[in-house]
DNA sequence: CAGCTCGGTGGGAGCGCTCCCATACCGGAA
DNA sequence: TTCCGGTATGGGAGCGCTCCCACCGAGCTG
């Protein structure tokens, strides 16, 4: 230890903050924390004495007493126990809702942070957290030792809750965190019934925004790629489409399955284009198979969006690097992120607090593709 | 309190260890770190203890005698005291290194974690720790207030050091902390000379990799986007390009500075190709402007990479977004992320080390576009 | 064989904090 | 005046851990 302490080293203490106000460490104590019954005078004395020392409370200290870490984990949980074989695509791996559960291989390190969404996500994490000083830990669960170390460091109240992203169906840990009693929040519905938290966008409203945008564009020849059906939030953005397409008069309509890669938006458009040459109208389920579906489109001579309009969902960076820049919904998911945060602290306030849902409304970004 | 104590209720201590293994507090906590002087057959019963029991030691009250929090913070810290207005280019803000210190305006909520860069070094730093038990803590810096608030937590020894991301020449943090004896590890060389550690590419060979490939392809009309030249490392690829041309024969060729961003990439393509229609090869300091000068030579009809060959910078998602795809000079995010990790620990363990660089080789990643 | 060193072990203090409890003091009711 | 309630304050215990120091016995040296 020698000089280890040298960095924080006589950092002012309680005591000394008491000292310095002449009064006793536990009304010190009190006006940091709460100020239940103290004289406004001593109040503003310590107040002062605080400021003067420079004193700054020893989380370690407060943490060993109250049992509370006055921190949250942000958690990027990855494929279940029963992990696949992963796709045989090897294409880009930006891009793609990060909660929906597509499996990308692993480039060994951590892919799923790679993927934009997961920066969101960070971002409006960490923008709650900080006017309130505290900041996230960053763990990842992809595998089931991985997982069972996240998992114990939460139990042990390392950190006071869960922020949790999960990217598979399948992923164990939000049912073991609840079982356990470790206040967790997760970013979309959980695929099985489980009393938790989450927060979610109403896709099914995102893809009737789309379907209505390509009809009143006049589109008449609409197909639709897509994601993994697997994927409840895909299940919920084809259903959407579906629905609008039908009450619209048109209740069939041709569409393929992607898995959120651009290769694959590219074979799905392929497709398509080859058994229904005459469309014009798509809609996507992500931006990256969008702007996979728009370079196959330039290339077989379509114009976009004269000859074929093109949807796409998420508004990511895809969307904006794509050209024409894609038309596209959005999810607002640095706002989820932050409510999603929210929620965790009022559990972690209130630990008999019951499960709240949050859905956010999905808005279109109307770009040049469509 | 109350029921806030439930989570972690019961956590075995080591007092409970102990006395299943009918030893000591103090031989057990000797067992379980260090493992200096226990008999071997007493260190084998306090093991099976320490299992029995389900026993994992309390990081508060670890931390609170040690004076260390087994954790690192991960920070990303924006601009200066001096912040300038903000670029006006409102392009996508996706790529780009971050290390070097483009300033991009804020989407009003972390921008900089939006970028696939910051998910690369993230996943290198989880990575690396993980398996050390220990796991990343969070934090942004781009407002002065916020450094502040970032400031005081590392001083405080809320963690044990940093690993610093600092997006802008004119960052403080690195500076302060260094001075207050914070164990930090950057991602670049600082611009001003330092005592602390770092890891960075060596962008010169990068540079000097991408001439040659245009060169041995037969290119003999080459031209340069660059980077913001105030940015040490695009510094740094201008001059690496430099040399290999000089060295080639070939000392002057058309250059454009850009700022990282796709639009501008746009921008500069066309400039270059309005004055300099015949050009046959292009060197782009990152990968999203090399995208954006992709765009523009199809849509004037130039063939890549038959009429011109393009090579790009960082091997970013965008790199294979891209079609054609690009070919571009590989930084290897998740290593130096990862080796920024091992040199922090390494100072917080002995304080006393002098400070150490690791220099990283870029490699050429050949696709389509070259 | 006394005196030592030294590897192995246990006891105790104390890290900085919160919280319980005792104490002191105030004013108003009996 | 005495007694009581309530409010403001201080003292002390103890959270779970590490580390210092004392201890003890075994094996060595002189």
């Amino acid at each position: 230890m020698s000089d280890r302490a040298r960095t924080a080293a006589h950092s002012p203490t309680l005591e000394d903050v008491a000292r310095a106000a002449g009064v006793s460490r536990a009304t010190v104590s009190r006006v940091i924390n709460g100020t239940r019954n103290v004289d406004p005078e001593i109040q503003r004395t310590v107040r002062d004495a605080v400021t003067a020392t420079g004193y700054v409370p020893n989380r370690a200290a407060r943490a060993l007493v109250t049992r509370r870490a006055d921190t949250v984990a942000l958690v990027v949980s990855g494929a279940g126990a029963d992990t696949g074989p992963p796709d045989a695509d090897t294409g880009p791996r930006e891009d793609g809702s990060v909660h929906g559960g597509e499996e990308r291989d692993g480039d060994a390190g951590g892919p799923l942070f790679s993927d934009p969404f997961f920066g969101r996500i960070a971002a409006g994490v960490v923008e709650f957290l900080r006017p309130r000083g505290m900041h996230p830990v960053l763990m990842l669960a992809e595998s089931p030792a991985a997982r069972d170390q996240v998992f114990d460091y939460l139990r042990r109240g390392h950190a006071d809750g869960a922020v949790l992203v999960s990217t598979h169906a399948a992923d164990p840990l939000p049912a073991r965190l609840v079982e356990a009693g470790v206040p967790a929040v997760l970013f979309a519905r959980p695929p099985r019934p489980l009393p938790v938290s989450y927060v979610d966008l109403a896709h099914r409203d995102g893809a009737r925004l789309a379907a209505e945008h390509l009809l009143a564009r006049g589109c008449r020849r609409v197909a639709t790629v897509n994601g993994p059906l697997d994927v409840l939030a895909c299940q919920e953005r084809a259903a959407g489409f579906q629905d609008a397409m039908a009450r619209a008069g048109s209740p069939y309509f041709p569409s393929v399955e992607g898995n959120f890669t651009l290769e694959s938006g590219e074979r799905a458009m392929a497709q398509l284009l080859a058994r229904h040459p005459g469309l014009d109208g798509l809609f996507v389920a992500n931006d990256l198979m969008a702007q996979g579906a728009l370079h196959v489109l330039r290339e077989q001579g379509r114009r976009v969006p004269e000859d074929v309009a093109v949807v796409g969902f998420d508004d990511s960076s895809a969307a904006r690097a794509a050209r024409p820049r894609l038309t596209t919904v959005r999810q607002p998911v640095e706002r989820m992120a932050a409510e999603m945060t929210r929620l965790l602290l009022e559990h972690v306030e209130q630990p008999d607090r019951s499960p709240a849902s949050v859905i956010f409304e999905p808005t279109l970004v109307t770009r040049h593709s469509a």
